[in-house]
DNA sequence: GCCACTATTGTAACCGGTTACATCATGAAG
DNA sequence: CTTCATGATGTAACCGGTTACAATAGTGGC
């Protein structure tokens, strides 16, 4: 049955019915306790009898609110992001917020006209993914009054929320980790990094720590890739086909390091005896994979939560702390091992 | 600026300001062209001057119509749904919809609850997978007349609309296959059958191909195991550890076929060589595994845009074919080869 | 010059819940 | 018995775009 053909009833109609008013009706479905019991619940079930939905619509502009929230992030194909939403969609829902989303697949003016479409739509409030993006953006939100949080970024002190963890901070742990187990030889396998904070900050916390050590990251070191397997499994034959290969891979994300461990499988390369591979997320995969990923790990479940507690925070009024920092730490498994010796 | 402070300016603040009508102010902006060019303009100036953003609830109202789009999968964090919903996303985006996106976690009490939610947030029409669902379900979008699709189903005939494959016929496809290889124990990890229709009717696809061939399915030979890598490790390790192992397993889905890959390689127990493995739906990283995994491919993407160009289509009002198949293709890669001779 | 017709713009009703305010009933206190 | 407080319910204005209908101006034909 389309639209076309039953009228749909409203409250009127159930007023109606039900022989009240409609004040009365919406305020017994509202369950505000303002309508003496046994009416209440007589109205309740003419309303369900007649199939009664409210309209959203009237009831947003009634309220005023639309009790919507928009996520955009890069893709939702892509397991990282999909857990943080899952999470900030499961906080949100229970307090009573639907989720809206949009995906920028990487492009920051995508991006753009997608926060216009969420807010056209109605979106109270907004999560992204980095803090990278046009200014007209940042402007819009602004002005109008639209409460907001980057994830994945922890930025204490500047202009926007955020709910993460200091990139280049953690790319340091990683490679000085490596540094200790006595690896001169670092190469990286980084993310694509333009218009991505989170993959060049990475690769500057690198570069900071081996600097530190007197050591550099050579341009061949350092192969920037799209977020794929198959393009960290190529980077890291590219890498280990140099005249001088590296003992040690920092990869951006576990995406790439997947690759990488996998074509040291399909090359045959120890792991970690000829070299070892470090990546960035700790995926769930990065358990099972033989052998086992030494990684980063992001609680990403949690910064969806943190995310989604910001921002229902501000909707509820309440002011919120405008920087939440999550711990990330180094886990440590079988990819990693100490530098071969010179032979 | 938060709601509190500064007031929302709406058609009529932008209407005084550029001294005409609420009228033309709205018809200037939906761009119907039934605006002098010159006024169209102007006004459309003032709107960006004002950083007029029409009220979303009102517009919702005026046209009784949301423009929302509603998805409930088990979960995002799944390559499989992922990708799907990704493709959905941008079909109905492009149309002008916006996505809602709820979760039911493979129970179908939550999905009944994330279903009324969603319709109470206005969603238009609704996607689905698989199609075991509460009757009430199907009731309340009857009465309300939404129109809605399975996905990941063909039932032609049925009662649904749908848009997928017969995941019956899939699955004996790939038995087939194995025992053309010359398999006759061939064991089964499957997903979890209660509540998921896909699940339950690939091991019936297993099942009635064996029986064909004069075969059987022993309990021990069937291991039903949760969506997760680890999981599929656990039944692989399970299966072989049998007095009679199976010389080739057949998994429900690619997750579990990477378990079992993976802990073939932690147990030192050749693939394909002492036995096969078959996976389904062809996720990214079946390629990239050593041995690379034969699987059954879906072709998810296309799965989400007919899905999304059914919705579209019966919301534009049109009549629409109710059962889109979508054809799914074996890929034989590395992890299947011959059935060992019995030594 | 006058009429018919079209193009453009304005006025105000409408979409459907919500809620401020008014009304009325009940009961307690004086 | 009156008065006031309390609680329950009804009336109708309101939220902010949209659009039917009205009004007005402009154009061409006779």
């Amino acid at each position: 049955m389309n639209d076309h053909g039953a009228k749909r009833i409203g409250v009127r109609d159930v007023a109606k019915a039900a022989g009240v008013s409609t004040a009365t009706v919406s305020r017994a479905l509202s369950g505000g306790g303002k309508v003496s019991g046994p009416l209440a619940s007589r109205v309740a079930e003419v309303a369900t009898r007649l199939g009664y939905v409210p309209n959203s619509a009237a009831r947003s502009l009634a309220l005023m609110r639309s009790h919507r929230i928009g996520a955009v992030i890069p893709t939702i194909d892509n397991a990282i992001f999909a857990r943080g939403i899952d999470a900030l969609q499961q906080r949100i829902g229970d307090a009573g917020y639907s989720l809206l989303i949009a995906t920028s697949h990487y492009d920051l003016d995508r991006e753009w006209s997608q926060v216009r479409s969420l807010v056209h739509a109605g979106a109270e409030a907004l999560m992204f993914m980095g803090e990278t993006r046009l200014p007209e953006v940042y402007d819009l939100l602004a002005n109008a009054g639209i409460p907001y949080v980057n994830t994945g970024v922890y930025s204490p002190g500047g202009p926007h929320a955020c709910v993460g963890f200091d990139n280049v901070g953690a790319a340091e742990r990683a490679t000085r980790y490596l540094l200790q187990l006595g690896h001169r030889r670092i190469g990286m396998i980084a993310g694509i990094q333009a218009d991505n904070d989170r993959a060049a900050n990475r690769v500057i916390g690198v570069r900071q720590t081996l600097g530190a050590a007197g050591l550099a990251l050579p341009d061949a070191y350092l192969q920037e890739r799209a977020y794929e397997t198959g393009a960290g499994r190529e980077a890291f034959r590219t890498l280990m086909s140099l005249p001088s290969p590296p003992t040690a891979i920092l990869c951006g994300n576990d995406v790439l390091a997947i690759g990488a461990i996998l074509e040291s499988l399909h090359l045959g390369i120890a792991v970690p005896e000829r070299v070892s591979i470090i990546g960035f997320d700790d995926l769930d995969l990065a358990t099972h994979l033989k052998p086992s990923l030494t990684t980063m790990r992001v609680p990403t479940a949690e910064m969806g939560q943190r995310a989604a507690d910001y921002l229902l925070g501000r909707l509820a009024g309440r002011r919120m702390p405008d920087a939440t920092e999550i711990q990330v730490s180094l886990v440590v498994r079988d990819s990693t091992g100490p530098a071969p010796q010179e032979g």
